[in-house]
DNA sequence: GAGTGGTCTAGACCACCGT
DNA sequence: CGGTGGTCTAGACCACTCC
């Protein structure tokens, strides 16, 4: 695997990347299987010759995505729990949900227009009144049956000229060009059920159940760069929450 | 505030919970609102008296909450999204949710059993073939109006002498009284329409919409304890998820 | 008691951002 | 350029789990 382990923009690969990969590598290897326990955390220092500081990092990354779990005075292991569920966490590209879940993605411009922004969405953009917002309504499928009806709505200021290019390619990948990369979103949960014109689009029968999904997405700089509206057709892929107890206080 | 930040179970308060706590309890104060920019890493340390480390740790942990951003060489700063909303991600308690949300929370006892699990129960618990597990359905109230209707499924044996105390208060709390706290929780999200028997409990029409979460919880080993089943009325409190764009690898 | 992960320190240097 | 957060080290001690 050449270079599987990408990251986002250019940033410097740090001995912690390079740790993390190397154990992920393992992991993926037949080295480990479920339920393993991996080698101390002193032994992992010694073998990669760096600091326990520095394996606790790449580890620490490994238990947030879900592949190992630590035990106080026990050891690390191996994730038991089944891997490629899509959790809301840490995916933001449908498309690459869609591919996971083995079907094959399409998409379809519905509709597509530049107009001053509502009042709600200069309030959640953070833009002035009557801003310039592109609208895009698109319906994405998997293997062609309709899973997901999505409005994004991207301030024309943060596109600049490359209004033309939204709609052809996923707007994740054509804002990492502009600079602008999307690196955290807040989304907001509600059940519906489809009115005649989402139970068209998304070949569903009037009445029955969807989910919709409000979207800020947020750059680097804590900046709102895109407001999305989706409405998912159920059971096409399981769409899961990792969920925590340790908000700090509270 | 006396003890708004209690801990789970009884975990030892450590320096860097102390220091996350202050620091939180600033935030809560007047004393910074949105926006506004933290000292940096080195006065922090000076003023807590404690290592850099130990305040990158503190942090991390406001940072994983939502309530502050980092941004490389420029500094750290108070989120401008609203807090207070209820995001899966770090709150269990629907309780709390509730509360939150100025309602005053109650619940009501539908049904409660001891019985051997399904098979379906057994595997999501981890459990040898009919085992015996506690069901017990309750609908939760805001004001009187039903919110949640859930049934929880726990291994009598994770219970103990505590079978009969279940109901009453927090399962949350009641685990962890038995030392085994829940820290953990997978949920897949589904949206539903309510039959007659959902309709009926949760005083809403036939085929309207409900979100239903399915979820496991699971304790600081890594065992599930709990399986939950839970509709949810919509529109009552505003569910959340942040997400992330930072997967290792992949 | 032996072995594991969890916390903490003091200090160094690097990479990024703004002026 | 100065100031910020990001990475990294070497070593110490603590807390938990299991035998």
């Amino acid at each position: 695997m050449p270079d599987q382990f990408t990251h986002r923009g250019s940033r410097r690969r740090t001995l912690v990347d390079r740790v993390r990969e190397a154990l992920l590598a393992d992991l993926f290897s037949n080295e480990y299987s479920a339920g393993d326990q991996l080698p101390n955390e002193g032994e992992l220092a010694e073998r990669f010759d760096c600091s326990r500081a520095t394996i606790r990092e790449a580890v620490r990354g490994l238990v947030d995505g879900g592949y190992l779990v630590r035990r106080h005075g026990t050891g690390t292991f191996v994730t038991a729990v089944p891997r490629h569920r899509h959790t809301l966490n840490a995916n933001l590209s449908y498309t690459a949900m869609i591919r996971e879940a083995g079907l094959e993605p399409g998409r379809r411009l519905v509709h597509k227009v530049t107009r001053p922004a509502t009042d709600d969405e200069a309030e959640a953009l953070q833009l002035p009144p009557q801003e310039p917002v592109l609208s895009i309504e698109r319906i994405r499928t998997g293997d062609g049956v309709p899973v997901v009806f999505s409005v994004d709505r991207i301030p024309v200021a943060v596109l600049g000229g490359a209004l033309d290019d939204v709609g052809d390619s996923s707007v994740y990948s054509l804002l990492d060009g502009l600079g602008t990369s999307v690196t955290e979103a807040m989304a907001s949960l509600r059940p519906v059920v489809a009115d005649k014109r989402l139970a068209r689009m998304l070949d569903v029968p009037v009445g029955s159940p969807l989910l919709h999904i409000e979207q800020v997405d947020f750059d680097a700089a804590g900046r709102p760069v895109m407001l999305s509206a989706e409405w998912h057709v159920p059971d096409v892929f399981e769409l899961c929450v990792s969920r925590r107890r340790d908000a700090p206080g509270l």
